[in-house]
DNA sequence: GTCTTATTCAAGTGATCTGTTGAATACTCG
DNA sequence: CGAGTATTCAACAGATCACTTGAATAAGAC
């Protein structure tokens, strides 16, 4: 009887483990941070994390298998979705303790954003009170099937690659503010560098969406249509 | 200068799946929520998680590795803690995401307590709140080195073993609420069983001291002789 | 100093995991 | 229906992992 209470025990921490075990190889966790940014295919998956397809599908699957994200056919596709809103925030809780307790975290940020130019570090919380208070133009440079999934609410999509062309779209007597997926994303910074070149006031917010909701703060939706159509493109 | 960028991600997320590694293994968890209970060595916890003393070592090693607990020796003994509360926070979502996420948890949990006759689950809330108000007398039936790493304040500890022992020092006009390690936990429902035969009003609560601070709640702990006193029992 | 005890180390085994490759499946479109 | 495409499956190689065993280390006790 008391080994009945081993069986137990052990299936109980056994079906914790699969949580563990989902989020135990890098690529997976990519994979989960981006679709926490919103659904995608297989293949943009693959694309955007650097795996085969192959390899992107199987990984995907043992995310499935423990019911962290869900697939669903969408005609020729399959589209990957994060299961639950409690999955983004179990991610942003792994995220936080690998950065406080895990120092290369910082070491290696620090290291790459320096060799980039990029030491600024505003005061993040005022920036991010300037974005709510509406005091700036807020630019989402992420691809628009995640603006189309969640933005914050009054931002522009303008993703990094047509910028250029859309410049003039920004008045440039207000500053701007740029953000993409987080605190490790780049997106934002070249953003801003190219913003910076042409004369307008940018800053880069490190705050995405997910932290944004993180706060408790409302993010906005595209229509229905509009999902649907941004998915295939 | 793309690949610079590729491999900035790699070795971002190589950090956060650290974490994930450290919490793939089943007998880790069970480790990282003992340790969530409080201090322990080496030994102790191996006989608590049913591991040799060389694994639960090797264990332990991955998880210190991880950052997620430290080693202290004294004396004879190491002792090994939680690094952080963040850690045990961490545990927290793990477990409630497997709980939320995976149905089998419920069903294995359901299984095993149904088998044991117990099928109470009592509202509760309310008995969260008779503990709150000091409406009942509340035991700890917890090894004494985890009463004294923290407890519910008011509790007094009484590990199972000794309730027939020590029974007399309950009012028996007083209904009793007996408390573990939180909801996967069966020692409190040795307690009450005992109790119950004893003719006492007693009852299970699923919260433990984890659980309690979660709520952002306080809890006693030993002074610094006893927990010293203690730890080498 | 020697004995005892708690912990760690080192080496080995079987199992599991990641990523590759090429074929199979399932769906759309003409 | 047949062609084309997105995804999955199946089989494999190499690496890593969990656990065991027996020896080594480090501290306290006699």
């Amino acid at each position: 009887m008391a080994s009945r209470h081993r069986r137990f025990k052990d299936s109980i921490y056994e079906q914790f483990a699969r949580v563990g075990k989902a989020v135990s190889a890098p690529k997976r966790i990519e994979l989960l941070d981006l679709l926490c940014q919103g659904p995608r295919t297989v293949e943009a998956l693959a694309g955007l994390a650097g795996l085969s397809v192959a390899n992107a599908s199987q990984h995907l699957q043992v995310l499935r298998a423990a019911r962290l994200v869900e697939a669903e056919k969408k005609g020729l596709y399959v589209e990957y979705r994060v299961a639950d809103d409690e999955v983004c925030r179990f991610f942003l809780a792994m995220r936080g303790l690998a950065e406080s307790r895990l120092a290369e975290v910082a070491q290696v940020t620090r290291a790459y954003f320096a060799d980039r130019g990029a030491m600024e570090q505003v005061e993040g919380d005022e920036l991010v009170r300037r974005v709510r208070a509406g005091e700036v133009t807020v630019l989402d440079v992420r691809p628009r099937e995640e603006f189309d999934a969640a933005h914050i609410p009054g931002a522009i999509s303008m993703p990094v690659a047509e910028i250029e062309a859309r410049i003039d779209e920004l008045p440039k007597r207000r500053a701007v503010v740029a953000y993409c997926r987080g605190p490790y994303c780049v997106m934002a910074l070249e953003a801003v560098e190219l913003l910076r070149e042409r004369g307008y006031a940018a800053q880069r917010m490190e705050q995405g969406v997910l932290e944004w909701r993180a706060r408790g703060w409302r993010v906005s939706r595209a229509k229905r249509g509009a999902v649907a159509r941004a998915s295939d493109a």
